[in-house]
RNA sequence: GGCGGGUUGCCCGAGUGGCCAAUGGGAGCGGACUGUAAAUCCGUCGGCUUAGCCUACGAAGGUUCGAAUCCUUCACCCGCCA
């Protein structure tokens, strides 16, 4: 068996790791168990959380025991961020996404475990040992094993300290509760490395030392790099919108689009990280898509691993044939009712009875815009398009002979937004 | 605790009584070019029942025909002094 840590280096996924010799030999040894975190800050997970199930998954796959830690408590206080201060939520909203995302993660370790026989997650919420901890157990049993010196060294506190936010005595605990979140673990489960994203490292090495202080154990822990685009921005967190992982926020549809619109850099870099395809593939691929950049080879192959693995692969196959199909030939109407109706229903879709709208009000209808302002101001650009042609009025009615086979209108802003409007089949008139 | 400076649209940052829905840059969005890329150029960029109206310049009051701009109070931030 191939060493899950090399296959780790090779695809970028390590960041920062404790002794790697002593990690690799820990790993050899037999099943170990591992665990990540994932602290309920919105209601769903994003894109940029997907590199850290590639770790859990490649280490599943050689055999180990994962861990998904939800983090029920750690959620209600906040992880300090660089720039300002977070706010905090409400209770009931945190308990509520801390479902919403537990449903989320389940394809990533569960399919495997089933379809291929590998180790079944153990789920776990934070917030079942961190309640019942009075201020007192929490100042005497786990304060005193940190050092105030060593926590504002930490760079997420020192950044803070250093900028005009400051940071709140609240923030300023947060290493303290995920530190001893590896340390219940350790004693309840028995695992020995926690994986996550660089910007916890200080909170990750807060627990392997907490561990070290109060068991005399050793423990290892990894670290992902922070995925940027070429030019410095983080993944999926565009300002414009986040690709989130929750079809009912992002549909599969635009899911599978995100990825097939990176730019080339972006899919070269990326490749290795997020496929899990064998490495002369991947290297295949890059060398494609420098080859041939139009081809877009790199991001096809993220577009499909990705969508597959996130939504599963019937939804791929619909996204995949949407794609193609509003993306293809410019006669909308020989696309056939069937392929249409599919295609735009994934694509997102309104259905409109009675009194149809006017133009504007439509591409509001259908998100494609915010407001009628906005709708307005499209159509003046000259970036509206209903069934492909260019929109010149935006209070205009759209007339009969503009219903497709199957009642539907295709709207459109921009090159690449498409959503469909449908009237009920045996319309009255 | 005292004194001084600050708080402007998604972000940065001009504006010190009417010409301000507010200069400029960035992001975003649209167009051209392309490959449903990148770069570049052009346009756009609060909302609405859109030749007009409404809401906005930390919050609340006030002065004025008229305030982002002046006054008062409050909140927060940054300095200096204690």
């Amino acid at each position: 068996m191939s060493d899950v840590i090399d296959d780790l280096h090779r695809r970028g996924l390590i960041a920062q790791s404790t002794d790697e010799e002593a990690l690799r030999a820990h790993l050899a040894e037999g099943p170990v168990t591992y665990y990540c975190g994932f602290d309920p800050t919105a209601e769903s997970l994003h894109v940029g959380h997907l590199i850290q199930f590639m770790v859990l998954r490649a280490l599943q796959r050689a055999g180990h025991q994962p861990i998904v830690l939800v983090g029920g408590a750690t959620g209600l206080i906040g992880d300090p961020r660089p720039t300002s201060e977070r706010q905090l939520n409400d209770p009931a909203t945190v308990a509520q996404w801390v479902e919403r995302i537990r449903g989320q993660v389940a394809p990533f370790l569960d399919r495997p475990a089933a379809e291929q026989g590998l180790r079944t997650p153990i789920y776990v919420n934070n917030l079942d040992w961190t309640a019942p901890l009075s201020a007192i157990d929490f100042l005497r049993d786990l304060g005193k094993h940190f050092r105030v010196g060593k926590m504002l060294a930490k760079e997420a506190v020192s950044a803070r300290l250093n900028s005009d936010a400051g940071i709140s005595y609240t923030e300023f605990s947060y290493q303290i509760l995920q530190a001893n979140d590896f340390r219940e673990l350790f004693l309840r489960h028995g695992c020995t490395l926690q994986s996550g994203g660089s910007d916890q490292w200080g909170n990750i090495t807060a627990g392997v030392d907490l561990v070290r202080r109060t068991e005399s154990a050793g423990t290892h822990a990894l670290s992902t790099p922070l995925i940027t685009t070429a030019d410095g921005k983080k993944i999926g967190k565009t300002e414009g919108a986040t690709v989130w992982l929750d079809p009912e926020l992002t549909s599969p549809y635009a899911f599978f689009q995100y990825w097939l619109n990176i730019d080339d850099v972006d899919a070269r870099n990326w490749l290795p990280l997020f496929s899990e395809r064998p490495a002369d593939e991947v290297a295949a691929l890059i060398a494609e898509s420098v080859e041939r950049p139009a081809a877009r080879a790199a991001q096809r192959a993220l577009a499909e691993e990705l969508t597959g693995l996130v939504h599963g692969e019937d939804e791929l196959r619909q996204a995949e044939a949407a794609g193609r199909a509003l993306f293809g030939r410019d006669d909308l109407s020989a696309l056939g009712e069937q392929t249409l109706g599919a295609a735009l229903r994934e694509a997102g879709s309104v259905t409109v009875d009675g009194d149809v709208p006017t133009i504007a009000q439509l591409m509001q209808l259908t998100g494609l815009v915010s407001s009628l302002s906005e709708a307005r101001r499209t159509v003046k650009e000259g970036g509206a398009y209903l069934n492909n042609e260019r929109v010149a009025d935006a209070e205009a009615v759209p007339g009969e002979e503009d219903w497709l086979p199957g009642g539907w209108l295709v709207l459109r802003r921009g090159r690449r937004n498409v959503a469909g409007v449908q009237r009920p089949a045996a319309h009255p008139a």
